[in-house]
DNA sequence: CAGTATCCAGAGCGATACTG
DNA sequence: CAGTATCGCTCTGGATACTG
C-alpha cells in the first residue's frame, strides 16, 4: 500500500490492505518478540520460501511497518525489526492469538 | 480450513488460516452489523465480484463462521449472518478498525 | 435474486541457479 | 548469509453467459 494512494474510507479496509496476507501476519508475529535476522525469520515461519519472505519484507519495509539494518560484515548480517508503526499492530496480533487459543480449546472439546 | 486438518501449533497461524484473506475480513465487517442478503453484501464490499463473494461465503460457511438461510420465495432470498464462532471474531475486527482509524489520523497529520 | 458454469489472463509461488 | 534473477506452473479471480 503506497502512501500516495488514497486511503479507503473504511479503516478496516486500510488495515487489511496493509496486512492482508498470511505471511505478513506471521512475520509480524516473529518480530513482536524482537529483532530477527533473515535466516531466523525463514526458520521461524514454516513453509515460507526465501523469495516470498524477501518480497513480503520489502513490501512491509515500504509500508513503514518494519525496518532493516544491514551490517557490513562477511558473511553478511541483516536484521529486521518493527518500526513504531509496526509495533502498534501488536494488539491486533494479540487478538488473533487469543482467538486462536480459544478456538483450539473449542476444537479439543468436540 | 478443514476441521479434520491438524491445527497449527501457533494460535496466530490458526486465526490467519481462517481469515487470511482480505475479502473474508470485509465480509465479517459487513455481517458484524447484522444479517445481510447476498446483494447487500455485494454492494457493501467495493470491488468484489459475484464469484469471489460466493466462494468466500461458502468457505466461511464451511469453517463455521457464518450461516446461510434460504427462503423459498420467488424471487429467491438468501440471508447470511454470523455464527457464534464468527461473532467471537468481533474483537479482532474492532482492533483492525481502531488501528485503521489511528493510521488515518497519522497520515492526515503528515 | 442468487447463484452455477466456463473460459481465460495474470498474479503468486516454488525450484533452481547465481552473487556480493 | 542474504539476497537477486529467471522459468514455469498453479491457482486466483474477472468477465460473461446461463438457470432455479
Amino acid at each position: 500500500m503506497d502512501k500516495n494512494k488514497v486511503l479507503p474510507f473504511c479503516p478496516v479496509e486500510t488495515t487489511v490492505g496493509l496486512i492482508s496476507n498470511k505471511w505478513k501476519v506471521l512475520i509480524l508475529r516473529e518480530l513482536l518478540s524482537g529483532t530477527k535476522r533473515f535466516g531466523e525469520l525463514k526458520n521461524g515461519i514454516e513453509g515460507i520460501s526465501q523469495k516470498v519472505l524477501t518480497q513480503n519484507l520489502r513490501s512491509m519495509e515500504n509500508d513503514g511497518l518494519i525496518e532493516r539494518q544491514v551490517y557490513a560484515e562477511v558473511p553478511p548480517k541483516v536484521e529486521y525489526f518493527l518500526s513504531d508503526l509496526g509495533n502498534s499492530l501488536r494488539p491486533i496480533i494479540n487478538s488473533m492469538k487469543e482467538w486462536g487459543l480459544g478456538y483450539h480449546e473449542m476444537v479439543k472439546n468436540t
